[in-house]
DNA sequence: TACTTTCATAAACAATAGTTATGATGAGGC
DNA sequence: GCCTCATCATAACTATTGTTTATGAAAGTA
């Protein structure tokens, strides 16, 4: 059975003649016959009864034109499926980060979802060091991480340039400093850390310890935004991406203290695979990461 | 697209292989691949992602597989419902005929469905002489009727011959009659005759006439069944068709009184176009009609 | 009865799908 | 790290299928 010859019938019966039916679809009236003819051989039953001066079903015919139009309404409904999909008025995306680079796509998923609100947006808290081989095996269709993974089967364009803000609360000592300070003023503040590792904090004791300054980490959190809110309340200093701080920052909930001699800036990459198949959903993401990502880097770049 | 493309397709991702589909399609593994571009080709999009190991559908491929499996699954209904159509668990049918002849149906219809109760099987009313065209037009599909019809693109073949039965209620002096009664005797009578025009009638009138017989109409009733109680309340006598009293005369509640130079036998005529597509149905219906006429005829023989 | 319309059929041609042979690519074993 | 095996893609060729052109048969219509 053919999804052509089926539309045939149904042209056929929809004209009550062979002759017109061809003519509707373009093709010669002994095609038709023939199409119609395939389809009652392979049913084994006549579907049209020729004898009367109209063509009319018969019985056999009354079950294969009902069938034959669910499939053909299948296909129709399959191309306005893939036309939503092209649309992006439909599909999945499944993005991959960790806890900090989450942060820098917060503007991205507002901005998608304003833009294409249909399309499903699933930001997956991954660990980092999986986030590739997850793209790669397709769980994850994007996936952000802060370092470039040097896969020759991905694509890891940089679209966003962050770096660790050094953060207090607006009663603290350092607080309004104009000028940036020197590390070794640190060694007395009470830190909050992150009790994941991450580059981040990998780079932040290092340094420290290289500068022989004291790194007195008090309290360790698990989550950024923990993090920051005990900050807020004094008790402490922290290191954070400055992306997941912006909001506070502006508000004057918290505010950024410039430091000498300490520079941790990554550059966010946007992994997607260079073989497999990009999604319409995902293309329009990183079409809209990169125009935002040269906003960013500008405005860190100025802020620096 | 195409029905085996798309069942090409999910052989594909059921295997999670285009070797292992082909395999199973019992086609090449070229022929499987060509079989997906074409699909793919078709909607526009990459169905699977090829990059990894195992096969992958895209979004896209989703839609697909998912719409494919749709029509596929109305192909298998469809051919189940050509199944059940062939073996008579399904279908309609429609028989036309007239009130006397309806009659004669009765034993068919419950032997009929007895048979095959998922036929849905409807005797339809319809005046005798426009019931050839009716089977022509394929609104019956198969007519009953009294008389040959002689149209060269009917079968007309006699199922049964019934004949006026003369009847009277249980306490008439002719009730227990056993040798023929000469038509003279029944001058005296009160008739209860059919006030539709028919060829029975017709025929009751006119050898009455011929013979010089009185024919004492005094009740006109509008079907068989209430001439039948009326006669049975000793309200009058009456000719009926014989398969049409066969109940009643067996259960005593009417008696059949032979009669000499009164001989009214029309054999019944099962039409069926010619040219046209007899149903499953209809066939078996047909087939059922000629031993059960056989025997009736043999019946009205012997009682004859 | 001749004419017209409609569908069926046959032969030739065109298009499409399938096969064989071979190449590219990646995974797994040594 | 190299080789081998497995898997899918591609190209050329072949087979099949579908379409057209030409014609015939049947039935309705003037």
């Amino acid at each position: 059975m053919n999804l052509s010859d089926a539309e045939t019938l149904l042209a056929v019966v929809r004209e009550r003649s062979f002759s017109r039916a061809a003519e509707q679809l373009r093709r010669t009236q002994p095609a038709v016959s023939l199409a119609v003819r395939r389809l009652e051989e392979a049913c084994g039953e006549r579907l049209l009864d020729r004898s009367s001066k109209q063509p009319r079903l018969t019985g056999a015919g009354v079950l294969v034109t009902r069938r034959a139009e669910q499939m053909l309404r299948q296909r129709a409904a399959l191309e306005h499926d893939l036309l939503e999909l092209r649309g992006l008025q439909r599909g999945k995306l499944t993005v991959g980060a960790n806890e900090s680079t989450a942060f820098f796509l917060l503007p991205l998923v507002e901005a998608y979802h304003a833009r294409w609100p249909e399309v499903k947006l699933e930001i997956r808290r991954s660990l980092s060091r999986n986030i590739p081989a997850e793209v790669l095996s397709g769980d994850l269709d994007l996936g952000v991480v802060a370092y470039d993974p040097e896969w020759h089967d991905l694509n890891a364009p940089i679209v966003y340039r962050d770096r660790l803000a050094f953060i207090v609360y607006p009663g603290h000592p350092l607080a309004g400093a104009r000028r940036p300070v020197t590390l070794a003023r640190l060694g007395a503040e009470r830190f909050i850390a992150h009790n994941v590792v991450s580059p981040y904090r990998d780079f932040t004791v290092s340094t420290f310890r290289r500068l022989g300054v004291p790194l007195n980490i008090t309290v360790e959190m698990p989550t950024i935004e923990s993090i920051k809110q005990l900050v807020a309340r004094g008790l402490g200093v922290a290191f954070v991406p400055r992306i997941s701080a912006a909001r506070e920052l502006d508000a004057g909930i918290l505010h950024e203290v410039p430091l000498h001699q300490f520079r941790a800036e990554r550059p966010l990459r946007l992994l997607s695979p260079r073989r497999g198949v990009l999604s319409h959903a995902a293309r329009a993401f990183a079409d809209l990461a990169q125009p935002l990502a040269a906003d960013a880097v500008r405005y860190t770049k100025k802020v620096r």
